[in-house]
DNA sequence: CAGATAAAAGTAAACGTTTTCTGTATTTAA
DNA sequence: TTAAATACAGAAAACGTTTACTTTTATCTG
């Protein structure tokens, strides 16, 4: 590849002036102006933009750390991210830590040596690896995003979940169902949340579900299969109605459902976070409480841009409200409900 | 950020002994080792990936270039070629063309800039922007994905795509389907192949389809959508089939079927190219070609790899050959067929 | 047309590494 | 105990830019 020594030489000129060419910030005669960029076209001269990065200690370049790049929640997020940041010239690194603890310290440190202007993430755990605290210290700009960390404050931007979880549990409630399952994720704040919201609702009726009704994996399509598969295995002990907290435990739970025989809702109801578009062909029409990930994505890469920009940055957490939208995967309870109260 | 001179400076060595000791590469006594490793740990010192990528000439990123990013089928492709580099200390910059030439263009020049160590691309267009020809000069290592170039033989990997779009249609016109309708992309060779199949079928049954029952649009909801809404809005002139070449198309064209009160397979018969899991609670189940992205993805990254590690490279063209899945989207028409036929 | 001033272009240092080339301890052999 | 060999460690150049500083060239004024 050719090199502003190149292009300097043959246009006659010096490795300053072309860079003053390219960069445009600086006077040059218009006729050099002419003749370098000629030579720059004939040579096909490319900036090395390692090399400017390395003196100007910026790469235009951000890190986007998710648990699974492939989950259309994610998918959404990024996206989002990306048509915020392309404007300002700004790139993508997207990397999956595929909810391992391990794979994000090792992720974020690969970001750090990038030299990475910044980065957003979705944590997998509550409780803060050792890398974290170095992050803070070091001062890389960072905005999280669906989830937080206990103890560090770090500007982040999630959807509200506890009180939408207890709406849709008491959803449940309302149609008579007192066997209510959950199947859950496990360690990260969101999944802390939508647990919380659960046992709220079902305390305020009274109701201590029992512990196999609440199933905590993770959030993806296999978990929620298998708890189906579990729950509705020995039909006379499952829970009515069940709260998958997210979109692909939901799809996992439906195919067990539908292996099994069983039908949505006339045999069990389902209640989930989710996508409206996703779920627009699928039988049933879930209810759901609905998430915005570009929406969060907008923000974060917002908030990103904000502090890339210098901006003094005051730790915001930032809460996206979310609303519920009704399907027909509920209704009520076929039997008389068991007793589970006390 | 510290550098290597603090860090040597710390440890009372010189910037030379702490690479070395980093790297791994040279002896170095056990006592320094020492004291070096612990100067690091203390300072907290991360190297600069940047300067690195200067001196070895190496980034260790590559670009993955996809028309959509949120598309299901670039989001498995993308997944899977992320798995298959990551082990080797790859890291992926992901970006979306939006079906641009011009948006491709400026992608190529970035990546060129960024001086990734190669890319894998999804072009546009059959016909290759000016850009191009540069690339192959430049001897970039390059795999195209999906669609192929006309005139520039660069490796690339992709699925079968004429063959089972005719086996597709002769699958209508086996049901006794006369008027049948295609929604296709626009610019790609995936659409031009599709259409070729499309038209090779019909035209063995002796069928010329009418300009208005071919739809050329992007490969998006939105195509489909639309083409829905005017294939059925004069039902008697509708197609009593239709090929969706895209799975977004598809699901486009089912929503729009469904807002007008019509019904599949009952009212309009629908195949199409898709994910056979994506579809799984779609009612009706639909009539697909399997496309298997994460395959496709890694080929590609395979090979893209074997050109990184100097092998001569021979250009190759891989086609992965794709099955047929049959749903229940498909039945005869309900009207005796009308003549197209000539 | 000389001298002052403004404009344009060149020189060289710096960014943070890696690695060749040297130099100095340390070990080994005689 | 000394010469040769070996093992470590340092100095400095190089990767390709940007930019402060300096020098050259062009322009202006009287």
């Amino acid at each position: 590849m050719k090199t502003l020594k190149d292009v300097a030489l043959y246009a006659g000129v010096s490795v300053a002036t072309v860079s003053r060419v390219i960069s445009g910030n600086y006077p040059v005669k218009e006729t050099t102006r002419k003749r370098v960029l000629e030579a720059i076209g004939t040579l096909d001269y490319h900036p090395n933009g390692v090399a400017r990065s390395l003196k100007n200690a910026k790469t235009y370049t951000l890190g986007v750390l998710v648990p699974d790049i492939a989950n259309p929640y994610f998918v959404q997020l990024v996206r989002a991210v990306e048509a915020s940041v392309e404007k300002l010239g700004y790139h993508l690194l997207v990397a999956s830590s595929d909810e391992k603890a391990s794979k994000e310290s090792e992720l974020i440190r690969v970001f750090l040596e990038k030299r990475l202007d910044g980065m957003i993430i979705a944590p997998v755990s509550v409780t803060p690896a050792t890398d974290w605290p170095q992050l803070i210290v070091n001062a890389l700009p960072i905005v999280l995003v669906d989830r937080i960390l206990e103890g560090i404050m770090i500007d982040s931007v999630r959807e509200e979940s506890r009180q939408s979880s207890k709406e849709l549990v008491t959803h449940l409630l309302g149609y008579g169902h007192r066997a209510i399952g959950i199947v859950n994720g496990r360690t990260s704040t969101t999944a802390l949340e939508r647990e919380s919201g659960y046992r709220e609702a079902l305390q305020e009726a009274g109701i201590i579900p029992p512990e196999d009704f609440m199933v905590r994996g993770d959030y993806d399509h296999k978990t929620g299969y298998l708890a189906g598969k579990r729950f509705l295995s020995h039909k006379e002990q499952a829970p009515t109605a069940v709260f998958c907290t997210n979109n692909l435990i939901a799809l996992g739970f439906l195919q067990a459902v539908h292996e099994l025989g069983y039908r949505v809702p006339e045999d069990i109801s389902i209640v989930s976070f989710g996508d409206p578009f996703e779920a627009t062909f699928q039988s049933p029409k879930m209810t759901i409480v609905v998430q915005n990930p570009a929406e969060v994505g907008r923000y974060a890469a917002f908030m990103l841009l904000e502090k890339l920009d210098g901006k003094p940055g005051k730790n915001v957490e930032v809460i996206l409200p979310t609303v519920i939208r009704l399907g027909d995967s509920v209704r009520a309870p076929r039997e008389p409900a068991q007793m589970y109260s006390n």
